[in-house]
DNA sequence: ACCTGAACACCGTTCAAGT
DNA sequence: ACCTGAACACCGTTCAAGT
């Protein structure tokens, strides 16, 4: 008998929540591995308050990016509406890649909440699969890319991103990738 | 003080260091994460002597996988010898897959071996590195890929495969990256 | 219903004492 | 020169006691 069904959260509850959120984004922000104690005693709350919130490090750091997770997922759409549908993919890539660089816990972030089993809900297989979804389709129809990729085909060809180093000149190497990534989306019928 | 310039071990401490990289052999291939403790139990030796081998686990991964990590890139001279570049440079891709999924801490060996800053020497820049100049240069040479791929970029372009959950069907999920991968190496001119 | 903080478990790392 | 294993540090997780 934990908590009802939908009822809203006791304030000092959510301020305890919320405290702990903003706390881990700044901390995950500048280290993806830093402590949840160090957290926990930042946000000033007690270790069972952190672990009734976030029963472990993954529901914290998918709760914490998935503000930053769906912005970036929107982007798709809006990229859409303004350029044209190759553009469009390949501005929303090197959004991406900007938003992974920044934020050093949301590679880990991206990674799980794109990988098959993340098992935790939240971004399950969430927004960020339906934004690739979006940009591939576009892409298909107007016969810019090839008509069989999939989002998960996607997904691990630009999972190179995450490997990484945000302190190294990250943006050469990554527009060398994603130069690459996009000329193997567009050419002709797949080997045997 | 710890030890001459290339005095050879004393027998016991030879066989000590065997013991702990065959016991690691075999944990780390079953969960790349076992537990130093675990492996330093198993093979019979004191936590001491186990650091003084081992200072830290990447020092141990990748000693235990240089022998593997040796054969993959081996691999590619053999296949430059008896077949088309184009084919050589597949096969190998595919072997290294095969590789990677068989052994559950190849992965990791694999990510430290090739990523930029993996620090500790062994394979520091090593043999892999080698190994995909050799066939991308032989690629090139025979005009099948484009001249102005680097290693760096093969790297990072592949990294999807370390990505990869070696229990699922991997098998499908490998091919149709390694087939985005080639496509991309081969089709023409890089973007703006 | 929610909070606190001490207590526990686990694992990596060091080091004094032995041979 | 090398070994052992107890001891320490650190971090995640649980839980009895409080409000």
């Amino acid at each position: 008998m934990q908590q009802h069904k939908d009822a809203p959260l006791r304030s000092d509850a959510q301020r305890n929540r919320e405290r702990i959120l903003e706390v881990a984004l700044a901390e995950l922000t500048h280290s993806a591995d830093a402590p949840l104690s160090a957290i926990a005693k930042k946000a000033g709350v007690g270790q069972g308050t952190f672990y009734r919130n976030f029963p472990n490090r993954e529901s914290l750091v998918l709760e914490v990016y998935r503000y930053e997770v769906q912005q970036v997922a929107d982007a798709a759409s809006q990229l859409l509406e303004t350029r044209a549908p190759e553009q469009a993919l390949r501005e929303w890539m090197d959004r991406l890649a900007q938003y992974a660089m920044a934020k050093a816990g949301l590679a880990d972030a991206m990674r799980k909440a794109t990988s098959a089993r993340g098992s935790l809900a939240g971004l399950g297989h969430g927004p960020v699969t339906s934004a690739v979804t979006l940009l591939l389709k576009a892409n298909e129809e107007a016969g810019t890319i090839r008509p069989d990729v999939t989002p998960d085909d996607f997904v691990l060809a630009i999972a190179g991103l995450w490997q990484i180093d945000p302190h190294s000149d990250w943006q050469s190497r990554a527009g060398r990738l994603l130069d690459l990534v996009m000329d193997g989306l567009r050419t002709g019928a797949p080997g045997a």
